[in-house]
RNA sequence: GGAGGAGUGGCCGAGUGGUUGAAGGCAACGGUCUUGAAAACCGUCGCACUCGAAAGGGUGCCGGGGGUUCGAAUCCCUCCUCCUCCA
């Protein structure tokens, strides 16, 4: 870590690149970047243009100013070699006043049209991948592949809202009481387990690359603009009240991706792996009625999130290999699941491409998404101004890098899909085997006294 | 909470109003030399925007923002970050 890149604090419009689609390509290829935005939806076209002709706009103010100011200079070196008394001073001095007002303000319209082509082309999202199905709507993701068999069972399985608080390790009610809705609590062999898969699926990933890491859970807004939380979603983030604004981080992206912002990394090193324990927070905005029952959509959750930092030749192999991680502690609890490739409409704002890795729950008689992972390729590296030098050649100009991340997993959907899928007739639930080291050994979860 | 100090290129570090995009050093790269390497010597070596088919121009950038001035890395204000000391 460098004293520069330490210290670095710039205004948000300046340090982070300004906008997170290339805007070289939206000029350069209006309509090729528009049909790939098609894919995704109408809206996302529909953003191109207007950003399009601010930026011819902000280009034939700038080439003008430009000129001005070549003007401004050339006349400026003059009266460094004038005699300071004589009259040719005095007047050439009036001159540039003059001219110097007239790039001030030729620099305030330009302020004005860059703002607003940035934010025109803020509005346009990530350009999918040329593998992702078209068209929006769950019915459009297309399952790619599916692991394990579903498991059957010779009673009615049970939601774990139901088992949970029967075994006495889940209390809804008593959270709401604390916290209001969207929030649980977990007890005794529930926490444990909890806990359990935190320090399993960090020990996983340590043992595969992954670099441990444990982040900041409050960021600043520079932050949360890094990685595209902002500034289209911030009525889905918490922040801190008072003059001191911090935002409570949505996942771990935000910490771990920032971690690396405003520097080159050196091109040998790459790719730079992490994996980071969390909670993490959300408000749900918009999500009135959606998985009300439970703790599948919660304001405070913990996840393990896997990162990557990667070049752009590898970027989609390292996808693979990301969402083959993720998926390495699914296929070690022993847990159904399938891989969905999300469509066009409902990929992220800032990703290039999503695989969603949906557990089975029985209890609901559903896949649920247990982790998203997702290739983002230079999107949020430009907002964040991560760059690389390439490896072996030192006189390359720096590349913005492609940043990757996936849960790995999501611990509280885990938790519940354990409980869903090994529930036995008795109610009880079995403990897969490689988180019983971190359970002091223990096998099965049997109904616990509670107050 | 109070008082000071600091932030310059990939890194270190000069520079207190004009010929400074910025000395010097390190690292890196090209070359000379060498059987090869090292050392030595010579040369190259910031990022971005913009004009141009290219060659090559122009402009901006010395933590961020604003101000003074014909002109700011340099003076003033403010914010951020780090350091030291005091309570």
């Amino acid at each position: 870590m460098t004293r520069h890149a330490l210290h670095a604090n710039r205004n948000p419009s300046q340090a982070l690149g300004k906008q997170m689609i290339d805007p070289h390509l939206v000029t350069a290829q209006p309509e090729a970047v528009k049909s790939r935005l098609a894919i995704r939806n109408a809206e996302a076209v529909a953003a191109v243009e207007p950003a399009l002709r601010a930026d011819v706009e902000r280009r034939e103010l700038q080439t003008a100013l430009d000129q001005q100011r070549a003007e401004r200079n050339a006349a400026n070196d003059l009266m460094r070699k004038l005699d300071k008394k004589s009259p040719e001073f005095a007047a050439n001095r009036d001159r540039l006043r003059a001219l110097s007002d007239q790039v001030k303000s030729g620099e305030e319209r330009l302020a004005a049209l860059e703002l607003s082509r940035d934010t025109l082309l803020q509005n346009v999202p990530n350009l999918p991948h040329e593998s992702v199905p078209a068209g929006g709507g769950e019915t459009a993701n297309v399952v790619i592949s599916t692991w394990g068999e579903r498991p059957s069972y010779d009673f009615t399985p049970k939601a774990h809202w139901d088992l949970g608080p029967e075994l006495g390790i889940m209390d809804f009610e008593r959270a709401a009481k604390i916290s209001g809705a969207r929030f649980t609590v977990l007890l005794g062999a529930g926490s444990r387990l909890s806990r359990a898969l935190a320090q399993f699926m960090l020990d996983l990933h340590g043992s595969r690359g992954y670099r441990e890491m444990n982040p900041p859970y409050l960021v600043r807004r520079e932050a949360m603009i890094g990685t595209g939380q902002l500034p289209k979603f911030e009525d889905d983030a918490f922040k801190t009240m008072g003059e001191n604004e911090l935002f409570l981080i949505p996942t771990a992206e935000v910490p771990v991706t920032n971690y690396h912002r405003d520097e080159i990394l050196d091109g040998e090193r790459l790719p730079i792996k992490y994996c980071a324990y969390s909670a993490c927070f959300r408000a749900e905005a918009g999500s009135a009625g959606k998985d009300t029952r439970g703790l599948i959509r919660q304001h405070q959750f913990e996840k393990v999130e896997i990162v990557k930092f990667v070049t752009p030749e590898t970027s989609y192999a390292e996808l693979e290999s990301l969402r083959s991680d993720a998926e390495e502690v699914l296929r070690q609890l022993g847990l159904h699941y399938r891989v969905v490739a999300l469509c066009g409409g409902d990929l992220g704002f800032c990703s290039a491409k999503t695989y969603d890795l949906e557990v089975w729950l029985p209890g609901q008689d559903a896949y649920r998404e247990i982790s998203s992972c997702s290739n983002f390729e230079a999107f949020q590296a430009r907002r964040a101004q991560i760059r690389y030098r390439p490896a072996g050649d030192p006189k390359a100009r720096p590349r913005l890098v492609h940043t990757l991340n996936g849960s790995g997993l999501a611990i509280g959907r885990t938790v519940v899909a354990i409980i869903e899928q090994f529930q036995r007739a008795d109610g009880s639930i079995d403990i897969p085997a490689p988180l019983q080291r971190y359970m002091n050994g223990q096998t099965r979860i049997t109904r616990e006294g509670s107050a």
